[in-house]
DNA sequence: CACGTATGAATGAAAG
DNA sequence: CTTTCATTCATACGTG
C-alpha cells in the first residue's frame, strides 16, 4: 500500500533511458557487468583514487559498454574504496556475534572520520595512482607492482590489457589515447 | 538480472530453507520476532542511526535469540529509516512537472561534488540522528529528546530496559558495556 | 501456486 | 575520506 506513492518523485529524467541493453530504467546509473568488471579489475590492480584524467579516460572507455559519465566512475571508486576498508575494518558487516574483541580502542566512533590517524600505509598505492593512463604510452617500464592481487598481468600488458578473454565485445584497450 | 552479485559470497538461493529461525540459514537473514521487537523498540526510542559500537553492542544481544551479524542490525536500522521517511514524504510540497533532466555539466575537474546537485528542497524535519547513546553509562543526565514517540521511558531506563515485560526471555540489557 | 507486499541486502549518489 | 540518503534488487511470506 505504502508503495504506490513512491515513484510520485521525479526520478527518470530525459526519459530517454530504457533504451540501454541494461534495461537501465533511468535515474541512476546502472553498469553493465562489463563496465563492473573492468572497475573492479582497475581497482584490483591497485587503482584506488584515479585522477581526474584517469577517471575521463575510463568513462570513455565504459561508455562502449554502455551509458556511463565521467562522475559514475568517480563515485565508483570512491564507493568500492569506502565499502572495502570497512568491510576490512569488520565494522558493521559480516561476522557473526562477535566475541572476538579486535575492535581497536576506538573512541566513541562515529567520527574517525576526521582523524587522520593511520599513516596510511597506501602509500605503495600512490605510485600506482599516476598509473597509467598517462604516461605509458612510451614507457613501458613503469613498475607498477600488484598488491595482493590474485591477478597479476605482465606490466608490459597492463594497459593492453583487452579483456577479450572476459568480455565478449570487442577488443578494447584502456591504452591512453595518449596526451 | 542485470544485477549479477560478484560480492556476495553467501547467496545460497533456491533453497527453500524455510527459515529455521535459529541460523543455519545461509540465506537472508530473518529476524526472530524477539528481535524485531527490540528494533524496533530501539528505533521508537529515538535511536536511527546507531553508531559503531552500538550496532555491535546490539548485535551481541540479539545474537542471543538467534543468528544475527552486525551487518543486519546496520541495515535494519538503514532500512527502517529510510521507509519510515518515505511514508513520511508524500507529506511534501508539490513539485512541478518538468524532471529537470539537466544535469551533467560536465566538468573536468574533480570537484563531482560541486557538480548541479538538486537543491532538495524538500527536507523533512529529520528525526534526531545525535541521539546519545554513548555515555549513559556514566552519565544519565544526557538531554536525549523524544521528538514525536508514543512512548517515552525516562531517560534513566533508557538502557536499562530489559523487555522482560515483552519477551519471555530471561533479561537482557543493552547497557552499553562501557568503553 | 501465482502474485503482491514487506523487508533484507546492495550500491549509486551525496553530504559532511 | 567517512557516513548517510535514496533507490533498487532479491526474496520470504502471506493471501486468495
Amino acid at each position: 500500500m505504502q508503495k504506490e506513492e513512491m515513484m510520485s518523485g521525479f526520478c527518470m529524467r530525459g526519459g530517454s533511458v530504457s533504451s540501454n541493453n541494461s534495461g537501465t530504467k533511468c535515474g541512476r546509473w546502472n553498469p553493465t557487468s562489463e563496465q563492473v568488471k573492468l572497475l573492479t579489475h582497475l581497482f584490483k590492480s591497485g587503482l584506488r583514487t584515479p585522477t581526474t584524467d584517469q577517471i575521463q579516460n575510463i568513462s570513455s572507455q565504459l561508455s562502449f559498454y554502455g551509458k556511463i559519465e565521467s562522475k559514475n566512475v568517480f563515485y565508483w571508486f570512491q564507493n568500492h574504496k569506502a565499502r572495502e576498508r570497512h568491510k576490512r575494518r569488520k565494522i558493521s558487516f559480516h561476522h557473526k556475534d562477535d566475541d572476538d574483541l579486535t575492535n581497536i580502542p576506538r573512541r566513541s566512533s562515529r567520527n574517525f572520520a576526521e582523524m587522520n590517524h593511520v599513516s596510511e600505509p597506501e602509500r605503495v598505492m600512490e605510485t600506482l595512482q599516476l598509473f597509467p593512463l598517462n604516461s605509458f604510452g612510451e614507457s613501458e617500464a613503469e613498475k607498477l607492482r600488484m598488491q595482493a592481487n590474485d591477478e597479476c598481468w605482465d606490466h608490459t600488458t597492463v594497459f593492453s590489457y583487452t579483456m577479450g578473454e572476459k568480455l565478449e565485445h570487442p577488443p578494447l584497450d584502456l591504452r591512453l589515447s595518449f596526451m
